[in-house]
DNA sequence: TGAAATGTTGGGGCG
DNA sequence: ACGCCCCAACATTTC
């Protein structure tokens, strides 16, 4: 009997459900299921890492054990298993940042050469990016023209793909064991951080249930607040693939269409045209979008950015963000744009540094989600904030966290400051202070830059580069 | 997915 | 009754 063997090789898709590339391997016959840790690869984030440790023993689990692991080179792993086993096709779901297209297209080459039937599956976007282009067939660049198009004219994303019945999971011999790919530190920082979060297939399920049922009727207004629960915390689970965005589409949009879910699904598009601009301009991972921002004079200052890092800029609801970040892997989206807004306006520190901190402590680090976001504050990405947008994190705070609810959580040395004084205590009198037990510059710092000053600098700055390219050549 | 500066309006206190 | 001033509240402009 002929049967069909094939190779499922498992990247950004760590789930059984709604997995295209598995899907199709598992009715066509038996499967090998296989992840490699490719030593050629950019280096992950260290939180990344940790997820990816946890995230492959849930789906060894879920694959009754008979998950293959290894590290080394994909092509020649790919190339040594074909020479053993009576391999029939490799399958995989595409990748989409610039060095997997390239090596992914360099093995589908090499592999087909030898004699196997190499097929690769969209399951981590609504819409390939080179499908939706504007009449000029340029790629967008404006979020709401990109979105209008996709929605609208671009093909409805597919429905999700029930789990692979009865899948034939090949036993090969001599794998390699999850803890042998030593994705773990050798510290124990990590238990602390993971314990906010349940990696997995399934956790991502629960949590986009949650979600649907009890969150999303407040979404459009409180995803705005840091201290409230009202967001998805998907973010990880679609980087690594433990979800699919296409079962988050059906489900919402099958739910209801009210502004809410509308929103939802907007940011959820906002993660595809990050992806579209990655793949189209691939050079942004190093390089501004916008060319004018070459010669902007960002400032070199290694203590100042560790003071941004460590929580500790003396102005509260930027510390709660950071430490936020560093003890549970994740920072709430509105603290986000804030506290990156300071480091690349008000201190003018180059957005990529802000993009490699965020990078190695967020459990969620995406390459193009990242990438654009950092861009998108500093100005210089696509559709990006106007250079004269400049949050102030004191009425920020005010504004979206008024009762203090997420400064008291993250920042304890001010447990005790009234309210009045949490978004700012530099102003409280030297009383309440004293009350509240705080001595500025030794309990808690004061704030490391003057908020008026520093936003007037960066105006001035940002609006240099705005007249040097007005000037005729 | 901002904030500050500046302009306008309208109600109430008060001579 | 009336005009004047003050100022909060809102609107518009500017960076």
């Amino acid at each position: 009997m002929d049967k069909n063997l094939t190779i499922h090789w498992f990247r950004q898709d760590l789930r059984i459900a709604d997995n295209p590339s598995l899907y199709f391997a598992a009715r066509q016959g038996s499967v090998i299921t296989l992840y490699i840790v490719d030593k050629q690869q950019p280096a992950m984030g260290r939180a990344s890492e940790v997820w990816l440790h946890y995230s492959l023993k849930k789906l060894n689990r879920a694959l009754k054990h008979k998950l293959m692991v290894c590290q080394g080179e994909p092509l020649q792993i790919l190339t040594d298993l074909i020479k053993q086993y009576p391999v029939t096709h490799i399958h995989w779901n595409r990748c989409y940042q610039p060095w997997q297209i390239k090596r992914d297209q360099k093995i589908k080459l090499q592999l087909a050469k030898q004699g196997v039937q190499v097929k690769s599956f969209n399951a981590s976007l609504l819409w390939e990016p080179w499908g939706v282009l504007k009449k000029d067939q340029r790629p967008y660049r404006v979020f709401t023209a990109f979105y209008k198009h996709a929605f609208s004219k671009a093909e409805i994303p597919r429905k999700s793909l029930a789990c692979p019945p009865d899948l034939e999971n090949y036993q090969l011999p001599l794998t390699t064991k999850i803890d042998d790919l030593n994705l773990l530190p050798k510290s124990n920082w990590y238990r602390q951080l993971i314990s906010h979060w349940q990696p997995g297939e399934r956790a991502a399920q629960s949590l986009l249930d949650d979600f649907l049922n009890s969150k999303l009727y407040n979404y459009k207004t409180g995803r705005d607040f840091p201290a409230f629960d009202f967001v998805s915390r998907l973010s990880p689970y679609l980087h690594f693939g433990e979800i699919s965005p296409h079962q988050i589409w059906w489900e919402t949009t099958s739910l209801n269409s009210s502004d809410n879910s509308q929103h939802f699904l907007s940011e959820l598009a906002w993660r595809e045209f990050s992806y579209y601009l990655l793949y189209h301009y691939p050079d942004i991972i190093n390089q501004n979008l916008q060319p004018k921002f070459d010669h902007f004079p960002w400032r070199q200052n290694r203590s100042q950015l560790l003071r941004w890092q460590q929580g500790q800029t003396g102005i509260p609801i930027i510390d709660a963000g950071m430490r936020e970040l560093w003890q549970t892997g994740y920072m709430h989206n509105r603290v986000r744009m804030i506290s990156a807004s300071f480091l690349v306006k008000n201190l003018r520190i180059h957005w990529q540094q802000g993009a490699a901190w965020f990078w190695d402590c967020l459990f969620d680090a995406d390459l193009a989600n990242n990438t654009l976001s950092w861009q998108w504050v500093a100005g210089c990405g696509a559709d990006a904030a106007p250079y004269f947008r400049i949050f102030n994190p004191v009425l920020q705070g005010q504004k979206f966290d008024p009762e203090g609810d997420y400064i008291y959580r993250y920042v304890g040395e001010l447990s005790k400051l009234p309210v009045k004084y949490i978004f700012a205590p530099w102003e409280a009198p030297a009383e309440v202070l004293q009350n509240a037990g705080v001595v500025l510059g030794e309990s808690y710092p004061k704030p490391m830059v003057d908020l008026k000053q520093s936003r007037q600098e960066a105006l001035s700055a940002y609006k240099n580069l705005t007249f040097e390219e007005d000037k005729p050549q």
